[in-house]
DNA sequence: GATGGGCGTGAGAGCGCTCTCCCAATCCTG
DNA sequence: CAGGATTGGGAGAGCGCTCTCACGCCCATC
């Protein structure tokens, strides 16, 4: 049970700590047969390298940090295991710890804390706010950032996002070739980039759309459907700029007697759980959550390996998964 | 953009790095004026401390590791956001980390390296495989860890539950009190505590109920469902052991011409997104997860503090959420 | 006025690792 | 075979922090 140090390992292969040191760190020209002598001390005496005294000197915690909104703007989000899940793909092989953080009182400001004592080499952060300062400072640090999602003001930043704008065109499209002829979309909140590119896209594609706005909630999905059938009876297809809302959407539409797909055809936008969770199956937009969370890492890492390389944009193709609903 | 080290704090304080140590730890003792002096000079320079020096000698990672299931597993949990707000809560006010690891290969090897070689102060277990020998490894080796959920096996750990067999006695009362004469229930995988539990509290209420297996999975809630009706046409009440397999089964019902709660009433388990998700929404047994969570890191701490305290359990008391299905 | 006990402070020894030298040994080339 | 080039290994200096220990200093005690 007690701690077995390099210097221990060294002593046992009969060779010095450096030397031990570079088979631990795989380091090029190390004798055959020392390098054998070091592997069998280390599995013999059981040795794990002591992170904290490696990153004292390295200046690598070897761990990023990923930052999340607080639990109501999370709860509901369906994105955070393939989010986690994603990230953790490719960090984990290397060692690299993934420290999550919620926001909360005082968390922006400790995770900037993380970054400059070395505590974290960078963070990924999601559904920042666009008042938010905190990505502004980083930047403005040169520490390593990624964002979940395109930027509301144009920003010099690396982001990674989904082409919001061609998904909600091949959500019109699903809805025309459905022969739709009372088209209508509710959108997401119009102070977002996703609310705002959704709209745009759906809108190039079906532009006398009928719109009525939301908030990517549930609970606005209800609001906004009950306004939509009050104005405009005769709607027969609807855009739903997330699969939240129109979960909420369509069992306004049945109490109010109309079938889905039949009377009335939905499309989402999200593939999250709730897609599944609504009768019918919603036809929906799918991102690919889990590869844009796995590369936001490697991006992260990049950055991380060569500090000051210029900032990159990722766009992922979004596709329409056809189920029941439209 | 250079770092400033405690040395630097104690040359502009005019004190030794011991004093300037003092202060940053709270220690007592030092004198108001020098302990100033210390406090401007942290402030001036903008220090903070770099935690792998500090680790390095206090032999504390100040870091926990949170390891789950994989993501399909974890689909469809809602727990994940509410596990992780309530551990963040007791957690971050300490300054110390929260890392998730998701279960995939070599994960839990990795985790128990991590706790060995001191990167890790102590993990918290979720949906433990009931074969799964890392938690009788980390309890042999005296490393601090808690469990979410008994274990299935008595063995001697910290663990962290609610009161399954209440909660479904509650839900028994619950289809009892409305009246209901042919009572059934869905059960979870009787392979997990959770599962033979959930069945044990329910048949403890209702005796003569039937009994139809499921496996907390919604897909299993749709088959167990159609089973019902087919062998039991009718059903007026059932106990659904996850608010998953609610969200599947409640279809089915509809489909087969059943009115939910006029014809036949409903209970889930769980209060999660998806009973919210349901049409109608459920009335279900809730488990006030985050607070659970936040015990379970309250435990860990206390195990992390004080090594080798006796292991505590502790067993949170459900409640019923009336809402619409029954 | 000498003695004992606190208490606040500074010096310095590590914690376990990496990495830069520097030296020795081997190799190639003319 | 001499000279330089190349390579592998060891010594040792830190990385930034905590914490023990010993040293003053001041006050209370006899």
């Amino acid at each position: 049970m007690k701690r077995v140090t390099l210097e221990e390992v060294a002593r046992v292969a009969g060779v010095s700590r450096a030397t031990a040191s570079r088979v631990v760190n795989g380091a090029s020209s190390v004798d055959e047969s020392l390098r054998h002598a070091v592997q069998k001390a280390i599995s013999s005496t059981g040795y794990l390298p002591n992170i904290a005294a490696r990153s004292l000197v390295t200046r690598r915690a070897d761990a990023i940090g990923l930052l999340l909104p607080d639990e109501r703007r999370m709860d509901g989000d369906p994105h955070l295991a393939s989010v986690v899940s994603g990230v953790t793909r490719v960090v984990r092989p290397l060692g690299i710890h993934l420290v999550l953080m919620m926001t909360g009182p005082g968390t922006r400001e400790q995770a900037m804390s993380d970054l400059r004592c070395g505590r974290l080499d960078g963070v990924i952060l999601v559904h920042t706010d666009p008042a938010d300062p905190v990505p502004g400072q980083l930047i403005a640090a040169g520490l390593p950032v990624v964002l979940a999602g395109r930027p509301l003001r144009p920003m010099p930043i690396t982001y990674v996002d989904v082409n919001q704008t061609a998904g909600a065109a091949l959500a019109g499209r699903r809805l025309k070739s459905l022969q739709c002829n009372r088209i209508a979309t509710i959108t997401g909140p119009q102070d977002t980039p996703a609310g705002q590119d959704r709209l745009a896209g759906f809108l190039a594609e079906v532009p006398d759309a009928v719109v009525v706005h939301g908030d990517f909630t549930r609970q606005s999905g209800v609001a906004a459907m009950e306004r939509l059938i009050g104005c405009c009876p005769d709607v027969d297809g609807v855009f739903i700029a997330s699969d939240l809302m129109a979960n909420g959407a369509i069992p306004v539409l049945h109490r109010s007697g109309r079938k889905v797909p039949d009377d009335v055809a939905i499309v989402g936008f999200d593939d999250s759980s709730a897609a599944l969770t609504s009768e019918p199956e919603l036809t929906t937009v799918r991102q690919p959550i889990s590869d844009m969370a796995a590369e936001m890492a490697r991006q992260l890492l990049r950055q991380i390996g060569e500090p000051r390389t210029p900032v990159t944009s990722v766009v992922f193709e979004p596709s329409l998964v056809v189920r029941d609903s439209g």
